[in-house]
DNA sequence: AAGAGTTTGTGAACGGGAGAACAAAATCGC
DNA sequence: GCGATTTTGTTCTCCCGTTCACAAACTCTT
């Protein structure tokens, strides 16, 4: 979902081979980067490559390959050094440096995004919240003060915001997008229902609760129907 | 990522063509049905595959093959009957039935999701909510009373409950998945950072928000690389 | 030091989904 | 009624991702 427009470019790099790494790749290795930190809590040294698949819920010929697109960072006939291979993936995908973000949409769901304690413990500042409702602004959450939404700017300018969180009802979400991005957002992770225009350069993810309970229920349906078909084949 | 076993047996249906709509359709659905259902708001009274697509933000090539596999409900020249359509992707993905689920772990985000409205607009009842902290069980959230883990059994049953929330600490998760799964659930949404075991009947989905940001972020880095050796290269 | 046993990295086969392109079917104008 | 126009349903091709399978590379035992 993410723009390839960006990337297509593809100026051949002569120094080092220019790793090109698939999509899917990408959305596993946070997966991966959990299962070593876990290990490595329990003072796991080495793992083998079934043992981390099995601990990432993955085919492990699959996450060989996957952290083949890395480098070489495995010994046959052992394994992988679990510290080792941790940070090598943390700094592949970025979180060797500390990312700020600003939430809008300071619901229900933007409180439990500001309190979420997994962003803070893989790089992620919450650097600023934003809410529409002049009621609410000025409020305390955890650390933070809500601010208005003339102020996206400032925040996103001071703390070198670069990923915004869209946490507002679906009507306000494009508004609030198109201003994030002219404040110099070039990532946003939207979890209102509401499909999104940007332009080409900024990256847009998408997570809908409700769609991921209607994907369930659909299974859940044909679930049944074959219960019942079988029901009636048997009687 | 749900468990494709569960269908594999395959037996040869007879009587009608057995539709075996691919997984990646089944996901686009539900944002045709709210594309749909804005059109709806509007009185619009039918749309091309070209207006449906561009409010849903796909191609519309792949929104008429996406359909197909539901039935022939368009009209050659005409286009779509809102409603009409509207109707029968609901009950493809089986909302004209009403479907409970109970939510384990009411934190700040189990708050937000026994609050959120897109839940229940779409035939998801709440019908229980359901903390282990003691503290916590008696309290009312929205009309509903938070219960102690030992009552898992009694809301499955009583209340029907195919799908089950998860909104625990990672360290709860298979602890709470296990019992919802020996209650009766057949369906998990699981919003632990963490990877679940489930009988092959069981369906999972994970949504896990610092991934999400971890994706942005590898992009946000890459933009930045390329950005930094387009200046080396100009000076 | 050499053979047996492990485990990685990757080439190759396979399957599913995306998009282009077009024939079939409907409406509209005359 | 008939040709022009619109728009669907579907076929075909291509690409990405998954999985298998195995050679290469390392350790361990004797």
């Amino acid at each position: 979902m993410t723009s390839a427009a960006s990337r297509k470019g593809g100026r051949a790099r002569d120094e080092r081979l220019e790793r090109d790494i698939p999509e899917a790749t990408i959305a596993r290795l946070p997966v991966y980067l959990r299962a070593l930190t876990a290990l490595s809590e329990r003072d796991v040294v080495t793992a083998s490559s079934e043992e981390l698949a099995t601990a990432a819920g993955v085919n492990s010929a699959k996450l060989r390959k996957d952290l083949s697109y890395l480098g070489t960072y495995g010994t046959r006939g052992v394994g992988y050094d679990v510290n080792y291979l941790r940070y090598q993936i943390a700094r592949e995908i970025g979180l060797t440096q500390d990312w700020s973000v600003v939430i809008v949409g300071i619901g229900n769901l933007g409180h439990a995004l500001a309190n979420y304690a997994g962003f803070a413990s893989r790089g992620f500042q919450v650097a600023g919240l934003v809410d529409n409702d002049p009621a609410r602004v000025g409020e305390k959450v955890g650390d933070l003060t809500i601010s208005s939404f003339d102020d996206i700017d400032a925040i996103v300018s001071n703390a070198a915001v670069s990923i915004g969180v869209i946490a507002t009802p679906a009507s306000a979400a494009q508004d609030v997008c198109d201003r994030l991005v002219a404040a110099g957002v070039s990532s946003v992770l939207n979890f209102a229902p509401a499909v999104l225009t940007v332009p080409d350069y900024v990256d847009v993810r998408k997570v809908d609760l409700s769609i991921e309970l209607q994907i369930l229920a659909y299974h859940e349906q044909r679930k049944a129907n074959g219960a019942a078909e079988l029901r009636a084949s048997l009687a």
